[in-house]
RNA sequence: GACCCCAUCGUCUAGCGGUUAGGACUCAAGAUUUUCAUUCUUGCAACCGGGGUUCGAUUCCCCGUGGGGUCGCCA
């Protein structure tokens, strides 16, 4: 494993609802480099909006990367050495922080009440300007905030971005990013009900948690040069930036809740392997110098490297994740599959007991899904006869049909045991000899009678999978 | 609207001046000498448009077009 002094990188979510695939490929982009380098994944919850808090998506957060195997080294209920993690413990630092900015005339007092900032914005928009705000309360004199502070009248506290200079700063998938802080608004730090805003903590918490690289999506981009301006101010060095592409709908707008259910928990719940859902996500923005596309998580560790981060949104499509996740269900060791699959025949009542039954089902109706709750789709009809339909019931009253499964009952009864595949394929070949019948009219019949249908496995397969016993019991009920 | 970013098959992408423009998914056909599924093979399918620069542009520059982002006491 290679090192680069010191990565610490931080995944930062608000806890404002389930996380979603956006969410999940700048985990992982985070986790991977840092795992790559040797270094530290942090989690810490951004929750400092108080109107669109949930606690359940707090849970929800957890709960999926801890689904997913991306493990955080420092974060909520984890020790580390610079908890807590949730930014709502943290108030007083900010507070400390915006203090020293109002103090040393980096960031000032405003008292504008909403109607008045609608009122301004609403005004700039008639006249075309860019929405920003004016500075109004920039220049209040001493005595006047101390007037307005004892009479108790609500405040914010704004950054006080310099005129007439211009951003200047460097992204790794950017490349060097100039934005004039003309464009850059008085953002506000501390909001009326005294938390702070995203951009006084996160800069405060990325730099007292020693974050070497931030790895945010590219919605970020123009909140950068506030956050530089906090940096300087508080005369910190900042991070390495690294904005991530957006991933997009269909439509090709922005991935939201609010265009269907892009939650990874959803995903996950529907059967869709964690390590599918992984290789689809990494694979979105990002890409090896070859043309290897299937990386389990250990490997993705290897290859990843932020220079090979594409510069363009791409748009998720579901597709690709299906046959990924069938993939994954075939490639998979069989037993895991196996385990993974057991609760969906539970739910359906379907009797697995018998262990060496179950592995050559789940053998054969892995190859047929691309989510695992299906499996019993393709699997029932193992454990359960189940009525045929009108062709099939038809082709099986046949003369030919009748004679082959007697034949074949017959001969099953003689044949010696343990039957393998390869004796009851011989049987196959000589009953099809001695009976002068081949193709559907030999194949069909024994199929319908021992798995309900005439597409399915092999005759081979069917007999060996349920033995002797049971095979015998499955024809004899279709001889008339 | 202002500012900025992006632009290769339908989708994810490789490409970093000279390639028959490659891979994957999807789709189609064929093979695996019964079917279905798996697997394999083959095929269909792309450089947004216009100007430059250059012996030569998918690649570099400019303009246009299209898409996206930002413009909150949301993150």
């Amino acid at each position: 494993m290679e090192t680069i002094n010191d990565i610490r990188v931080r995944f930062a979510p608000s806890p404002t609802g389930l996380l979603h695939l956006g969410g999940v490929r700048t985990a992982l982009f985070n986790y991977l480099f840092a795992k790559k380098y040797n270094g530290t994944f942090i989690l810490r919850i951004e929750d400092t909006d108080r109107t669109r808090f949930d606690e359940n998506s707090v849970e929800n957060l957890i709960s999926s990367l801890c689904r997913l195997g991306l493990d955080y080294d420092e974060g909520p209920y984890k020790e580390g050495d610079s908890k807590p993690y949730f930014q709502s413990e943290r108030l007083d630092m900010y507070h400390k922080h915006a203090k020293q900015l109002i103090d040393n005339g980096q960031a000032y007092y405003c008292f504008c009440t909403k109607d008045e900032l609608d009122d301004m914005r609403k005004k700039q928009e008639i006249a075309k300007e860019t929405t920003k705000y004016d500075g109004r309360c920039k220049n209040l004199s001493d005595t006047e905030i101390q007037a307005k502070l004892e009479a108790k009248i609500p405040f914010v506290v704004r950054m006080k971005i310099p005129s007439d200079t211009v951003f200047d700063f460097e992204d790794l998938v950017r490349g060097n990013v100039q934005i004039a802080s003309d464009l850059v608004e008085d953002q506000v730090i501390l909001k009326a009900d005294g938390f702070p805003t995203y951009h006084l903590a996160a800069v405060i918490d990325d730099h007292y948690m020693r974050i070497s690289h931030v790895l945010r999506g590219e919605e970020w981009l123009y909140s950068t040069p506030k956050h530089l301006f906090l940096y300087q101010a508080f005369g910190w060095s900042p991070p390495i930036w690294v904005h991530l592409p957006l991933l997009l709908n269909t439509d090709r707008s922005k991935l939201s809740k609010r265009h269907g259910d892009f939650s990874v928990s959803t995903y996950l719940d529907a059967g869709y392997p964690k390590e599918a859902v992984i290789n689809f996500v990494a694979l979105l923005g990002w890409h090896s110098a070859d043309d290897r596309e299937l990386f389990s998580l250990g490997e993705l560790i290897q290859e990843f490297s932020l220079e090979r981060i594409t510069k363009s949104a791409a748009i998720f499509d579901i597709t690709k994740l299906e046959w990924m996740s069938g993939w994954y269900i075939r490639s998979l060791p069989l037993q895991e599959v196996a385990h993974k699959c057991r609760v969906y025949f539970e739910k359906e009542g379907i009797d697995i007991h018998d262990e060496v039954k179950y592995l050559k089902v789940i053998s054969r109706a892995r190859d047929q899904i691309n989510k695992l709750p299906d499996i019993t789709l393709h699997a029932k009809m193992f454990y359960t006869e189940t009525p045929l339909n009108q062709e099939c019931s038809e082709i099986v009253q046949q003369d030919i049909s009748q004679k082959v499964l007697t034949w074949f009952v017959k001969a099953l009864q003689e044949g010696e045991e343990p039957m393998d595949k390869e004796a009851i394929q011989i049987l196959v070949s000589k009953c099809s000899a001695e009976l002068g019948i081949k193709g559907k009219a030999l194949y069909f019949p024994l199929r319908i009678a021992l798995f309900g249908d005439c597409h399915g496995p092999d005759i081979p397969l069917l007999i060996d999978l349920y033995g002797k016993q049971e095979s015998l019991s499955r024809l004899h009920k279709h001889i008339l």
